[in-house]
DNA sequence: GTCTATAGCCTGATAGAC
DNA sequence: GTCTATCAGGCTATAGAC
């Protein structure tokens, strides 16, 4: 169990980016890979090097000769997710139009959610335990995130242009209903009796979100192509 | 870890209903309430039995003594949190006012989630992991939830009260976005930049949901008194 | 970089006195 | 019902040959 802050400032041997290498390129990376799976299925104390080990197909040793310790990877492997959430976040401006902002914002996000599903359970389940490395990245960047963009959604309610609501809930709104089926796809997929997500439901799931979610703060979903 | 559904065909040793007593009742209810503390932050291998013993105040061996096994404590603490939620679904029928039910059943959640935190915490953590142990209930509980309610839904529709819209999405948007507050009070707390959650707060959190969920299905939320 | 062997620790579970 | 003592197994992590 990582408990204690020390284990956060560690270094983190994967960004140890002097030492390169198309061997260590490729192992670092089918070692991430079979670590996020295992964590999330797992959980961090569940899972076990050496079942990462078997998964990537190497000795176990040589795991821990990448990743000295095991909550090193674990970090590694949340630094990744971050990586491609941050990817994905991209400015708004008072400008544009609100219903075009919100219903990209809510598409993109089902997407990435339905296409890393992995990345985005670890990255909840970590927040469900009380967030203890994820924290700083909150207040560091998500807080930062969601001022930003309530700057901007405050002022298009000023213009009249949508109804008053707590721009924050808003965000919230749309990352919990998106973020829903990549988490809860067990239970999404067996209410509905599917054995997997459709590019076809997927489509349906956005437009229904976002027709949904922009109606309700007083906008009217851009027509689609 | 628990991976067979050998495991789970195992006698519930909390279910022995027939050895009952004042000393074991009690005994039974600090061990569940610890037990259930610890499994949230530290998640299924994360926790100990000594742990747990710890904060129930007894000695590990007597853990043991009223669950045989840890898996079997598990399952009782899983048990008692799908107790709780089937105490709160209530009927609803055609005859009623589609604004005046969602609304009651959107504040209902909310109200359940932040009253109840750690309960929707390891019942989202079960399901991110795929559920292993809640299949079942999904199939045989959550399934013809949905589809009983759903079929009002429909009607409604059909009567022209609502929007076109799936109903199995709308119950999973209520879903979704009233448990995010439990399950994700780490993040809302620390964007928010509140200790916990307030009275105050949680009404504004409702009548958004309530406010934006059903005009954003074609509802006018019902006035408040 | 890779692998085998093993040290050292913690854990779930049990035995048995009280 | 409670508690101490202990066992057996699994785990992270390291040493050291190749």
């Amino acid at each position: 169990m990582i408990e204690s802050s020390e284990e956060l400032l560690e270094e983190n041997d994967s960004k140890r980016k002097y030492k390169r290498g198309k061997i260590r390129d490729k192992n670092l990376e089918i070692i991430l890979d079979a670590a996020r799976d295992e964590f999330v299925l797992k959980g961090y104390n569940g899972a076990s090097i050496q079942a990462i080990a078997d998964k990537a197909g190497i000795a176990k040793a040589n795991v821990h000769y990448y990743f000295k310790r095991k909550s090193n990877l674990y970090v590694a492997v949340l630094d990744e997710i971050i990586q491609l959430w941050n990817d994905y976040f991209d400015d708004i401006h008072v400008e544009d139009d609100p219903a075009e902002v919100l219903d990209h914002f809510i598409r993109q996000k089902v997407e990435l959610a339905i296409s890393h599903p992995k990345s985005s359970k670890l990255f909840a389940m970590e927040i469900i335990q009380g967030a203890p490395l994820l924290k700083d990245y909150m207040r560091n960047k998500m807080r930062p995130f969601v001022r930003k963009k309530s700057e901007v959604i405050e002022q298009w309610i000023h213009q009249g242009k949508m109804r008053e609501i707590d721009p924050a809930q808003l965000i919230f709104l749309i990352w919990s209903s998106t973020q829903h089926y990549a988490d809860f796809d067990a239970q999404v997929l067996t209410i509905m009796n599917r054995a997997e997500y459709e590019p076809e439901m997927i489509e349906q799931i956005s437009d229904f979100l976002s027709g949904t979610i922009l109606r309700g703060v007083g906008l009217e979903p851009p027509v689609k192509v």
